[in-house]
Parts: C-alpha cells; structure tokens; sequence
RNA sequence: GCGGAUGUGGUGAAAUGGUAGACACGCCAGACUUAGGAUCUGGUGCCGCAAGGUGUAGGAGUUCAAGUCUCCUCAUCCGCACCA
C-alpha cells in the first residue's frame, strides 16, 4: 500500500466528524473514563506544547474508547484575558472577533491531528452562557462569606494596567510582561482561599501517588503552613507616652518560642500601622522618615539586597523577664505575614544577626550545641542545650518549644499559633476582557449582590480599548444601573474576575449533559458520574496557580453543597517542554516548529508518533527532524508491509508447535508489545518504550515469512498503535480486518511457552558466556553446562557457590 | 539558604536488583536501482590486530549480583526564597 497520509488522514477525520465517534454515552451504567487535558489560551495557532500535551491524552482517550470504557475527552478554549485586548491595542481589531476567529482556526488544527474530543461539549470561556453560570456561582460564594471586597494594598502592573495575585507575581516581576510590580493601595474582591488553607495541604496526602511528587512539594511550600507562638509586647511607660497612649502594644509571631530568652531588640515592618501612625504624627526626625519612605519605596528585589533599618526610639518590655528591648524598623521584616512585627534573637537567627552586627545590637546566646563549642561568629540555628533560660535552663531546645508555648498560655501571655504564606486570592481585574463581577454599588444599599435572573452581566460590545484604564469605565452608559435591592440609580462594578476563575471550574461543566446545556451549570448526577477526572495532563507551570484554584474551587462548591468529593483530580501528568537547539521554543528565540507544516509535510500521525516515541512525557522533549523522518519511514514501512497480510474479519488460528524458530519469536515479540503497552496505560505511560516494542516486533515479523503470522501480528500491532498513530490504524484495520480488531486483545501465553531458555554465564558477576538449554534441564546441569561453557576462567578456582536465575542467568562464585 | 529532580554511547533514550546501551537518530561499508522523502543488507560505547580489558558524574557501602538500594561528594535543571 502506498502511504499517502493526506488521503488516509482525511478521509478518517471526515469519518469521525461525521459519525460523531468521539461522543461520551449518556448510558451511566457503564464503566467511565475522565480524560482530560489543560484546555489552551486561543492565542492564535497550536504550538508543539499544544501537540504534545493533546496526543497524550488522545492516546489514552483512545486506548480506554478501544478497551470498552465510556471516554469523557473534552476540549475547551480558556479565552478571557489580556492578549486579546493587547492585540486590540496593537492592531485594532476587537478582543470578541479576535478571539474567537483564533478559536475557529485552532479547531481546525485539533481536527487536522486527529484528537477524539467530544464536539458537543466544546465551550469557551468567555461564552455568555459561561459567564452566566459563573456568576451564579460567584453570587453563591459572596453569600457563603467566600468572597468579600476590602482596601489593600495589592501588586499593580504599571504596563498592563492592572492587579496581580501573589501568585502571578515572579520575581518581583508581572508574570505576562516581565515588569516589576508596584504595591498599590486600591479596593479590591478577594476569595478566601486562606479559610481552606489547612484542607488544601492535608489533602496533598490524597493525591500522593496520583501527582508528580514535585507539585506536592510545591503546592505544600506555596501554603507555607507554619506553627509557632503569637504574644505581645507591650511597650515601657515612657514610650506610651511618646505614642500618645494609641498604642499599647504589639504583636509579634515566632516559631522557635525555644529562644525567648534570647530576643535582644524586636522590628516593625515599614509598613507597620505603628510606623504609619508617628510618621503622620511628625514623631519621627526627618531624617528617619525618608529612610523609612526609602525602604517602603524600594522593589522587592532591592529589598533583598541589604538588610537595613533604623531605630524608633521606642523600647517594649521582655514578656518574661521584663527587661528593656528596643524596637527598630527593619526593611526585611514582612508587613503581609505574620503581624509585620518579629521578636529579633541574633544568636540564634540568621538574618537577626546579620542585622545585629550592622547596627551593634546586643547578641545574648540562649542555645548551645549538643557537642562542641558555640561559635559565637555566626548565629548558631540549630537545636540544642537552652541556658541563660531561667526554668527552662538545661532542656533540649526543640522538645522546649511547646513547654515555652505552655508557659505562655498558662499565664495568658501568649498563644499557639499557625501562620499561612498563603493569601487570600485577589480575583477583580481592571480589564474588559473578562467576566464582569456581578455586584452594585447602591448609594443606599451598599455592595448588592446582581439577582440571578438577571444574569449574565454580559460585556457590551461597543468599546474602545486605547490601553489606558479600564474601558468598562469609561463605556458612556454599560455602568448605569438599578439597584438590584430598592431600585435607585447605582452603579455596575466595572472590575472583570481574574481569568483563573474561568479555569477553577471548566472541568466540572464538560460532565453537562449536551441535552441540559443551555439549563444548567452541570447536574449532581452526571458530576457524580463523571468525575474525578482520571487523567489529567497539561505542562508543570500550572503547578501552583491553577492547579490550587481548582483544588479550592472543588472545595467550595462541594461545600456549596454541588458535588460530593475533595480532590477534582485523580491522576496528573505533567510533561516536559518540548525543545530546539537544547531552548524552549519559542517565537523571540525563533527556534520554533510550526505544527501545521509538519502534519503538511508528513501527516498528523508521524507529528504524534515522534512526539511520543522521542522521550518519556514527563520529560523534555528535543525536536530533531531527521528523527521525524525516521517516525515517516517507520509508518510507511509499517503501512507497506501489510501487503503481507491476509485480509479477514477473523483472527487467525495458529498452530504454534508447527512454526519455524523465526516466526515462533515474531509472534513472541507481538505479544511482549501488547503486553508493554497494557503496562504502559497503566502504570508507567512510557509511549516511548510501547512503540520500540511494537517496532521491535516489527522487526521480527520481517524476519519470517507466513502470512498468518503477518496476519495475526498486525491484528494486534494496528490496534495497539491505534491510538498513537489513529488514522493509519484505522485505516490498515478497516482495509484488512473489518475493523474487528480495534478492541480488547487477549495476550496467548503459548507464545511465551520455549523449548529452549538462552540463560548468560557469569563469573563474580561478570558476564563471560552464553548458553542455551531445554526448559526441563534441572538446576545440576545448567550449572555443569555453564561450568563448560567458562572453563577458561574458572580453571584452578574452587567455586564456593552457584546461583541460578531461572530464565535469567547462571552466577558461578569462585575463590582464588 | 530550603525543597524537588536529574546525571548512561556522537544524539534522543532503554534496562521493574539478574547478560548495560533495547528501540531510534546519526555515522561507516555494501547491494540495488525505473535517482526515491528511496529501499534493502551488514557494522557502530571506549581501548585493542586479537585474546581480552574497560565502561552508567566521582567515592565508599550492602549483595552471589548494583545504572538500579544506602551514605558522602560534585555538576546541572526546576521551584520557593529575608515567611520570623
């Protein structure tokens, strides 16, 4: 046959389409695979990310489809977001046009690869039926007390004109253009993502096993969940005086209560509304207000440069011991964690001391180590011995942590605390390109909620988007309204959700039965049948932000009381990139490779076949186009060689004691690469190690020339490429077998049954022959068999032991 | 600094404690040509004419047997990072 894969891969793409092969049942009595992949930003065209990230789940929606189960494998467009308004910026076209012509092409590229998504379910985001859904479910979580809307001070994107979460802040840089963030002091919605702060860490437990171990670790280091002692300090009599009497105390927080002894000066951030508070009131010189504007005007990374700070003039008294400690403003002391305000024990913490040396503070050591002296030039962090401790003197500081924290609440001083790196999700965005938040503001009522018959709140089409604030704002008439509650003018919030909202819960809307639609978000009932998702696959650098919004959204809706289970996602796969040249693809690089021009050049089924066979998924993935060529050769071959192949809708009866020694290992290596492959759905999602064994296999079919045994390796090698290579597959299967084959294999055990084992001889160790010997040749003669066949290095020795390995190996032991 | 991972031929990689380098790319040699995107055959870790030696970042250990398990060192990548 010749291989034309334009012709093969059309002709089945038309098939598909036409014969909506890819549709999920709505017969719920079957067996049911979830199999989904991070849906793309409709940025334009598939890059080979996209491709790679849309095979693997193809591959296994296919090979659960061929094996019977019921395959969910969605697709979606997540297409709120700000390149559709740069490119209105940049070229005049409107967000709404641009994005969804990006949508219709890249359909198109999804089609030309041959991915079995359900066409049904095929939503984008910014659909107003999404967006009617979704705030709905913002309303639901207001009501809940989930989200709120309060003044603070929040990272602010001088270029895109808009609010970041924490999360999308890298390096002190926004992380879509790279320029550093500015704090900015603004009204803002947040989700109280901080409330699921402890679940959303117990249950990484859940999914250990399930997910790459790497985003456990990053999820747990991004809640930042740490334990410790929160007290306050209360300032000496003359500092009152000094502060007015507004302030009393403060509060400070510390996990290692076990140095208390040891606090020799405490710091305030900045920030700290103490600091604020005398600066107003002109209790600082001139001199300290500008450095302390200085460091509060400083970028976070100028801010890790070099610790500095600057003295208040201010003393609080020691909790315990009641003496004098003075307080000082500290640039590295954090106002959005903890309390903004630390107890500073240089002896015994690297940054206090750091500090301490810069401005000859006292350094008082509380801990010494178990063995060997305290090295007094550096600050010793470690447990150890305490002293200088009064009663706590003499216990070992780790065990003392709590007794510290017992004395502080027996005396009600202080108490147990735990502490969150984890903020609450700052979601409104000053953008149009999004969701509108569905609130009011009424000059009587307050913050109303929008009634949910009103909904969606829909952007207006009319707008003119210059790049310069927000376009919601300045529509002349959009933002006039009634009052949802007592139906006076008010005013419609103009903010629009941050696009990640949109991503917290697309999953759970694919379960929508297409015939409820347009009705409902999703029913608890085809939720409770669909999910979770059992494959899920995108790229690493989801890690964190979307991966930790949806854990959080499927918290809230099931307390919501819409679904019944914790975790959305059962099994993750994350791949690696994929590469040129040894760099991550990409346009400014110009080192990229156009997935069109490839399915052009060779065909969808060797762009999907490379992709996996080139490395393991979870690892990168370096483009090379001679061995693409070689992904060619091997289909054409594989195409080719079925003209060995006698065409029947029956599987070939085999009589394997008659065969020849060749075509006996054929059919072996057949089914060794069926065998590979269920082991790789199921465990190890090797596709590289799969397709070497059904090339492999290959390989020793051309090696023999009965065509029953042709016949019978490429009923079992079509069906288990299928997925891989579908087109072809479906094509060869169709041609030469009915199609009959595309289903369940059953792995024949007499292929494995062997006259004769071919076992390796080694000596110490070290391989030094082979041998061949029956199946029922007893442990005594392989081992005099083996003996023969390493005569050469055994001479003179006395072998101590003789080890085999049945099947395996013959290890002989010798001494001398 | 903390955490996670990785380290195997010229290259991508394989090896579930049991013959290291499967499978492929590349390269070398040959065959066949109706000169094709060819195809087919053989070879290809390193040193050596060979016998053989040697080899999975380096070092130690456990084991009859280690790329694989344990410990230490080094290198690279990724994430977080003044988190009290």
């Amino acid at each position: 046959m010749n291989y034309v894969p334009k012709d093969i891969e059309a002709k089945w793409q038309k098939f598909w389409a036409e014969n909506k092969s890819f549709e999920p049942s709505e017969d719920f009595s079957k067996t049911k695979k979830y199999i989904l992949s991070m849906f793309p930003f409709p940025s334009g065209r598939l890059h080979m990310g996209h491709v790679r990230n849309y095979t693997l789940s193809d591959t296994f929606a296919r090979y659960y489809r061929q094996q019977g189960f019921n395959v969910l494998h969605p697709i979606g467009f997540d297409s709120f977001g700000m390149p559709a308004e740069n490119a209105a910026i940049k070229n005049g076209s409107h967000p709404k046009t641009w994005t969804y012509d990006n949508i219709d092409y890249m359909k198109k590229e999804f089609a030309s690869l041959g991915f079995s998504f359900s066409k049904e379910r095929e939503l984008a985001t910014s659909d107003e039926l999404y967006t009617k859904f979704e705030q709905g479910f913002i309303i639901d979580m207001y009501e809940k007390g989930l989200l709120y809307r309060k003044k603070g001070m929040l990272n602010w994107c001088p270029h895109d004109l808009t609010v970041l979460a924490n999360e999308q802040v890298v390096d002190g840089c926004c992380w879509r253009c790279d320029t550093p963030i500015v704090k900015k002091d603004m009204n803002q919605y947040y989700f109280k993502i901080t409330q699921y702060g402890d679940e959303l860490l117990d249950d990484l437990k859940k999914l250990e096993g399930g997910w790459p171990k790497q985003v456990l670790t990053m999820q747990e280091n991004w809640i930042g969940k740490s334990n410790g002692l929160a007290f306050d300090l209360f300032f000496d009599e003359e500092s009152k005086a000094k502060l007015n009497s507004t302030f009393e105390n403060f509060d400070v927080f510390t996990t290692r209560p076990d140095t208390i002894y040891g606090v020799s000066y405490t710091a305030l951030a900045p920030e700290h509304p103490i600091v604020s508070y005398m600066i107003e009131n002109t209790l600082l010189s001139d001199d300290v207000v500008s450095q302390v504007k200085e460091m509060k005007n400083s970028s976070s990374i100028d801010r890790q440069k070099e610790k500095s700070g600057v003295a208040l003039g201010l003393n609080v008294l020691h909790p315990l011991t009641g003496k004098s400690v003075p307080v000082w403003i500290a640039n590295f002391v954090l106002m959005d964690y903890g309390s903004g305000a630390v107890m500073a024990v240089p002896a015994h913490d690297d940054r206090d001391f750091d500090f301490a040396k810069k401005y000859d503070l006292p350094i008082h050591a509380v801990i010494k180590p178990l063995e060997g002296e305290l090295d007094l030039t550096k600050a010793y962090t470690d447990a150890g011995i305490m002293f200088n401790s009064s009663s706590f003197d003499g216990l070992n500081s780790k065990e003392a942590q709590s007794k510290v924290i017992d004395y502080f609440e027996s005396e009600k001083i202080g108490q147990k605390t735990t502490n969150y790196k984890l903020k609450d999700w700052g979601v409104s965005r000053q953008r149009y390109w999004g969701a509108p938040i569905p609130f009011v503001h009424c000059d009587d009522c307050g913050l109303v909620m929008e009634k949910k018959e009103n909904l969606p709140i829909a952007l207006p089409h009319d707008i003119e988007i210059t790049g310069e604030g927000n376009p919601l704002e300045k529509h002349p008439t959009w933002k006039h309204c009634k009052c949802p509650e007592c139906g006076k003018d008010a005013i419609r919030e103009t903010d629009t959700m941050d696009t990640f909202v949109e991503s917290s819960w697309y999953f759970l809307r694919f379960c929508a039965s297409p015939a409820n639609w347009e009705n409902e978000a999703f029913s608890a009932e085809q939720i409770k049948y669909w999910m979770g998702v059992d494959h899920y696959i995108g790229g690493i650098e989801h890690a964190i932000l979307h991966l930790l919004y949806a854990r959080f959204f499927t918290k809230v809706f099931r307390d919501l009381g819409y679904i019944a289970f914790d975790e959305p996602f059962e099994k993750l796969l994350t791949q690696g990139m994929v590469l040129k040249d040894g760099a991550k693809m990409s346009k400014s690089k110009g080192n990229t490779v156009d997935p069109d021009a490839i399915i052009e050049k060779y065909g969808a089924d060797t762009a999907r076949l490379f992709i996996l066979f080139a490395a393991p998924p979870t690892q990168e993935l370096e483009w090379n186009d001679s061995a693409v060529e070689g992904a060619f050769r091997f289909l054409k071959r594989f195409s080719d060689r079925s003209s060995y192949v006698n065409k029947s809708n029956k599987f070939p009866v085999i009589d394997h004691a008659s065969l020849s020694k060749e075509e006996k290992h054929a059919r072996k290596k057949v089914y060794e690469a069926l065998k590979r492959a269920q082991d790789v759905y199921n465990e190890r999602y090797t596709f590289n190690t799969m397709i070497a064994g059904v090339m492999e296999a290959m390989n020793a079919l051309n090696e023999q020339t009965n065509r029953d045994v042709w016949s019978e390796g490429y009923w079992i090698l079509t069906s288990v490429m299928e997925p891989i290579v579908p087109h072809l597959c479906w094509e060869l299967s169709h041609t030469l077998f009915g199609g009959k084959n595309l289903a369940p294999q059953q792995v024949l055990d007499e292929v494995f049954e062997v006259d004769a084992l071919v076992l390796g001889v080694s000596v110490n160790g070290k391989n030094r022959a082979t041998i061949e010997v029956g199946v029922n040749v007893s442990e005594e003669e392989i081992i005099s068999i083996a003996k023969a066949s390493v005569e050469k290095w055994i001479e003179g020795k006395e072998i101590v032991k003789s080890i085999v390995i049945p099947g395996k190996l013959v290890n002989l032991v010798i001494k001398g």
